[in-house]
DNA sequence: ATGACTCATTGATCTACATCAATGACTTGG
DNA sequence: CCAAGTCATTGATGTAGATCAATGAGTCAT
């Protein structure tokens, strides 16, 4: 269920639901798909994590995002016959296959489930704009602030706790989605540690003040006034 | 006729053509549209160029994209009730009004239209992971190469000249949105057009060495190889 | 035409982050 | 359960690009 839009009327979602392929569950560094492969699915994370990424001419990895439960990924492909990037669980995951050929089918009949494709879509060039911004102008820590206030309102999305979470991602990773060397991330959780905005252990993350991390990060909708 | 996506068939060009509201003419600076105003339509460019931008809480601007003859933009709008960025002219520009609604209601009937629209949008998320690897990744050069060539491109499926063109914006926008400071795209310019690449002259424009251009930008679909 | 802009260029200096290097902790698979 | 990775942290040093400043060229309104 996490897998379809809840936009739709019950009737509707049960009959997206009827369509969805059923969980793939990866163990950690398998992939869901690979760039260059024939394009066929959207995926949605069921639990788990993943991420995506590209790799260029020099095999210089390039990570593009990650996803967490409830999350849609694949959009990049559609407007191409082939995966243009690549997808792998950070942990033990499962996935569900969404055939885009069937979902093309259902949203030429379901007005809901177009008009939810083209939101999502959409919703994704915003974001992608969004970290235009952020890598155009923000500093390292605002980029580091604004990326864990970003995972902690997911997390509240999925109702689990927006203030103490793992962190399913090595520093490498969460540096190359930044722009930041792995060194840099480092040091800005040890100095938001010392200013008792942060408790870092290894993976395992406190945020103690999410109202400094928000200031912090200087994003939109990021601030406690509204 | 450029507003309309030409994957269609003939019959079907006709049906779409007559849903598009006709050309708004803009002078330089004037706003095609605002952030924040109530989000109705997508726009297509029929010729000058837009530069579409945000602005964030402390006045900083940040340019998200130019667009050229034949090129849609709004789409990062279509997922909310009002625009998230605005969009203005930077010469004197024409551009067609696309009613989303419109949009919607055709592509449930037209197949082709719903295709053209969902690999639109997938195209331009594309742009923007790609975009990702520049800002994390490429040196000024690098970028500044990219961006040219990039242009070259885009002029040339225009069946405009790809090594000889107008650069329609300033330095400062050029800055801006390759994450420089305008300072920078003056310098490398100048050291681009030493090494007898380029040749410019103000906002005028010559790729000598189209070439020695994209060994430089480093990107993807930038080789002579193929 | 003329003064008041904005825009582009170039030089000098500063700094945030990258890079290199070393160490210890954690993970994993044989 | 031990050896061989991988991963995180911290320190020392280097550098690409930011910032500041000055000048000149282009553009615009009147």
């Amino acid at each position: 269920m996490i897998c379809v839009p809840q936009s739709l009327t019950p009737e509707e979602i049960d009959l997206v639901d009827s369509k969805v392929q059923r969980g793939r569950t990866l163990q950690r560094n398998k992939h869901v798909f690979e760039d260059g492969q024939k394009f066929t699915s959207l995926y949605a994370v069921r639990s788990g994590a993943i991420k995506a990424y590209s790799v260029d001419q020099n095999g210089e990895e390039q990570v593009i995002g990650f996803y967490l439960p409830g999350e849609l990924f694949g959009l990049d492909a559609i407007h191409n016959d082939a995966y243009v990037s690549s997808a792998k669980a950070l942990e033990t995951s499962a996935v569900c296959e969404l055939p885009f050929k069937q979902v093309t089918e259902l949203s030429a009949n379901i007005h809901n489930l177009q008009a939810h494709m083209y939101k999502t879509l959409s919703k994704e060039i915003n974001t992608d704009q969004q970290f235009h911004r952020l890598l155009s102008k923000k500093t390292a820590e605002e980029r580091i602030a604004t990326f864990l206030q970003n995972l902690s309102e997911r997390y509240q999305r999925r109702k689990l706790s927006p203030t103490s979470f793992r962190l399913p991602m090595s520093r490498t990773d969460i540096g190359n989605y930044l722009g930041l060397a792995a060194e840099i991330v480092s040091r800005v959780f040890t100095r938001l540690q010392q200013n008792e905005i942060l408790k870092v252990d290894g993976k395992e993350l406190q945020i103690l003040d999410l109202r400094k991390l928000c200031d912090i990060a200087h994003h939109e909708g990021c601030d406690f006034r509204a």
